[in-house]
DNA sequence: TGTACATCAGTGAACGCGCGTTCACTGATGTAC
DNA sequence: TGTACATCAGTGAACGCGCGTTCACTGATGTAC
C-alpha cells in the first residue's frame, strides 16, 4: 500500500505525473483486468484532479498504450539480460530466455495483458508496434545464433523458428502461467512445459540428438 | 444488419430472449472488443427494456459467462468434426484439427475472446470450466491416436504432448491470427506456421521421419 | 370445452453513480536582460 | 542579483451521458378441474 507515499512532497505541480499515471494504471490492471480500468481512478490514485492527466495524454487509450510500450520495454530488457548475447553457451542462454519470458508474464500480469490482450489497433500506434518488434528481435537474434549450429543446406528460416518460439511461449504463459484466475492449471509447470517443448522441437530441427 | 429482424413476431413475450442476448453480445465484443460490451446495449440491440435481461441472467458477467460457454460448445463441434476420429488417417485428420482451431479464432474471434480473454476466474465458473476441458479432451484423444504410432518404450506422455499441441495453436491464433487490428502480420500464414510447427514436433518426437 | 388461477417473462420509470471531458483559472518554474 | 514575463502543470467545478440495478406492475401462457 503506497497510496500517498510522496504526499509530504506534493506541492501544486506533481513532478512525475506521468510515470506515477503508469503505475496506478498497472496496478488498477492487475486488480480488475485492462477492462476495469478509468481514467478517472487513475488520476485519483495518483492523488492529482481528474483533469490533470489531459496535460500528458490526449485520452484514456493513449494512456493505454504508453503503458503497453513501457511493458514492451522492460520485456525486451528482460528478454536481454536473460539472453546475453548467448554467452557462455547458446542453449544454456536460451533456456534462461524462456525461463524469462513466462517470469515476466507471470510476476508482470498487468503489464503482459496491457501488452497483448488491450485489442489496441497495431496500425494506428506506430510506436506500440515498434516496441512490440523490438522484443522479438530479442527471440529473433537468439534463433539466428542457435540455427547457425546446423549445417547450412539444411538451416530452417529463423523467422519462423522465431515466430514458433515466440507463438508457444505465449501460448503457455497465457493459458498456463498466469498469476491470476483465469490461469488453467496443469500438473506440469510451465517452465518445464516450455523446456520439454523446446528440447522436442530442436531434436525435430536436428539441432541435437 | 438484422436489428429488428423478428420484430413482426414480437409480441409482449421475446421468446428466446436469451439466445437474442448472446447475439447481441458476440456482436457488440465482436465491434468493440469484450471491455465495451454492455448489459443495457445487449438488451436495447435485442429490442428489449434494460430490466429483462435480468429474467435470464443474474448479472451482466453471468451473460458473458454464458457466451463463453456457449463459445466452447461450438469450438467442441468444430474440432470434433474436422477430427472426425481421425479418420481416415489421423495425421491427415490432426492437420484439419489445426486448420478447424485457426478457422474458428479467425472467424469467430468475439467466441474467441470471450473464451479466453475475459479474464474470468475459472474456480468460480465451473460450467465454463467444463466446456473448456471438454474442447481440451478433443485435442488430448487426437495426440492419444498419434501417439499410438510410436513403440511404447518411447512413447512421451499424452498430456504433456496435447498441452503443447494447445498452446502452440493458441499463440498461433492470438499473436497472428485474429481477423482485428490486433493482429500482427507476418510474411507466413497462420495455417503454414502452425503445419510446419507441427513437422518439426512430431519430427522431434520420432512419430515422422 | 371453458374457466380460474398461478406462474412466467416482459415493461417502464426511476435511482444513484462514476465516467470522460471541457473550461476558465492559478500557482510554480524557468529564462532573458 | 533582481525583476518581468512566458510557459508549464496543475485546480476544481461543471456538463451530459450511459450504465447497472431495483421496483411495482402487467400482459401472456400453461395447467387443474
Amino acid at each position: 500500500m503506497n497510496w500517498d507515499r510522496d504526499h509530504h512532497r506534493r506541492g501544486y505541480h506533481h513532478g512525475n505525473l506521468r510515470e506515477a499515471l503508469i503505475e496506478a494504471a498497472l496496478s488498477l490492471i492487475a486488480s480488475k483486468g485492462p477492462a476495469g480500468f478509468t481514467f478517472a481512478e487513475a488520476a485519483r490514485s495518483a492523488g492529482v484532479s481528474p483533469a490533470a492527466p489531459y496535460r500528458h495524454y490526449k485520452d484514456r487509450e493513449a494512456l493505454i498504450a504508453d503503458v503497453a510500450v513501457k511493458g514492451f520495454d522492460a520485456f525486451t530488457k528482460a528478454l536481454s539480460e536473460a539472453w546475453q548475447e548467448g554467452k557462455p553457451e547458446p542453449f544454456a542462454a536460451f533456456k534462461r530466455l524462456g525461463r524469462a519470458y513466462l517470469d515476466f508474464a507471470r510476476t508482470e500480469p498487468a503489464f503482459y495483458s496491457a501488452m497483448f490482450e488491450t485489442g489496441l489497433d497495431l496500425a494506428q500506434h506506430d510506436e506500440l508496434r515498434k516496441a512490440g518488434d523490438a522484443a522479438f528481435q530479442v527471440l529473433r537474434e537468439a534463433v539466428e545464433v542457435l540455427l547457425a549450429r546446423a549445417p547450412e543446406d539444411k538451416r530452417p528460416p529463423t523467422l519462423m523458428v522465431a515466430l514458433h518460439v515466440w507463438a508457444v511461449s505465449h501460448g503457455i504463459a497465457s493459458l498456463f502461467g498466469r498469476g491470476d484466475g483465469a490461469s488453467r492449471k496443469q500438473p506440469i509447470e510451465p517452465a518445464e512445459l516450455l523446456e520439454a517443448h523446446m528440447l522436442v522441437y530442436f531434436k525435430g530441427l536436428d539441432l541435437i540428438a
